[in-house]
DNA sequence: CTTTTCTCCTGTATGC
DNA sequence: TGCATACAGGAGAAAA
């Protein structure tokens, strides 16, 4: 469940470890890990070799290394790791991909235990985005980021604001964790309807998604279920800062009621019965 | 067109 | 003990 700072953590190790190294040979373990790579794995792996990465960029949740002008994007899923290793290191049950560099030691090694995560080379479009990112709105921490844009697109849905908040083609990074911490701090349910919600609202679910994803960037991120890890295979130290997500059944830090899960879009949501009370059942349109 | 649901995958935890 | 089931969930395809 990588979420933006979890991403950006390991983007962060990336451009300490790979940039401007050659890559000599990659090797690829099964057709799935490429699957988005249309031409095949083979293919990726011949136009690998020999490049030399020249950076590691991201937009929200998607990763890339930029190399010879285009882009190895690269997306976890939800359990996908970058791990910077010596080459004598045991291989992982679920390494899909491995990297060797024109000077040796350390590998880059991609291990999925679930593998909704993967590898594809894309040329690199308008504003330096790959084109399999080009549909992914920038995420709160980007320059190009337009809140009150976000929030004007949000006042036209009919749609739940928590749905809002994980739609990256309105504001990317957010997932479940974030989401659920976001609309904890602004004291809203998320299954509250986007074109009900004021304006100043809206931004105030927004500020607190970008901060609270700075604040777990700053403590490496958040590992739930150590899945989750750096480069160098180490856990963030957010989860004890959560207030909401996967805290069901203790108090609120707030106000003391007990934290409640409900399922949403088939997905755990943790929220607050005191703080963030459920919305009215809305009246369907009269016939 | 927009919005929602389904599906991909495997390890861990839980219940009978 | 063993087997079945629930759960974790990002994102794209398919359906509504």
């Amino acid at each position: 469940m990588p979420e933006l700072p979890e991403v950006e953590v390991v983007r962060r190790g990336l451009a300490d470890h790979v940039v401007g190294r050659q890559i000599t040979r990659l090797h690829l373990a099964g057709n799935r890990v490429a699957r988005r790579h249309i031409p095949g794995p083979d293919d990726l792996a011949a136009r690998l070799r020999g490049v030399t990465i020249a950076a590691v960029a991201r937009r929200g949740k998607y990763l890339w290394l930029v190399v010879d002008g285009e882009a190895l994007v690269v997306h976890l899923g939800m359990s996908g790791q970058l791990l910077i290793e010596p080459g004598h290191a045991p291989l992982e049950r679920h390494c899909h991909a491995r990297f060797d560099f024109a000077d040796g030691d350390p590998q880059l090694r991609f291990v999925d235990q679930r593998t909704f995560g993967g590898l594809s080379l894309a040329p690199i479009g308008a504003h330096g985005i790959p084109e399999p990112v080009a549909h992914i709105a920038p995420d709160p921490f980007e320059p190009a980021y337009d809140q009150a844009a976000v929030v004007g697109r949000m006042k036209q849905r009919d749609s739940a604001v928590k749905r809002a908040l994980l739609d990256q083609s309105l504001v990317s990074g957010i997932g479940n964790i974030y989401a659920d911490e976001a609309l904890w701090r602004a004291r809203i349910h998320g299954e509250r309807v986007c074109s009900t919600l004021s304006k100043p609202a809206l931004h105030r679910v927004l500020d607190h998604a970008r901060a609270v994803m700075d604040e777990a960037l700053g403590r490496g991120g958040t590992s739930f279920d150590s899945l989750y890890v750096n480069v160098n295979g180490a856990s963030g130290y957010f989860e004890r800062s959560l207030h909401a997500y996967g805290r069901a059944g203790t108090p609120c830090d707030r106000c003391g009621a007990l934290i409640r899960r409900e399922v949403f879009m088939n997905r755990s949501s943790h929220s607050c019965p005191a703080c963030q009370p459920r919305p009215r059942p809305r009246r369907r349109s009269r016939r």
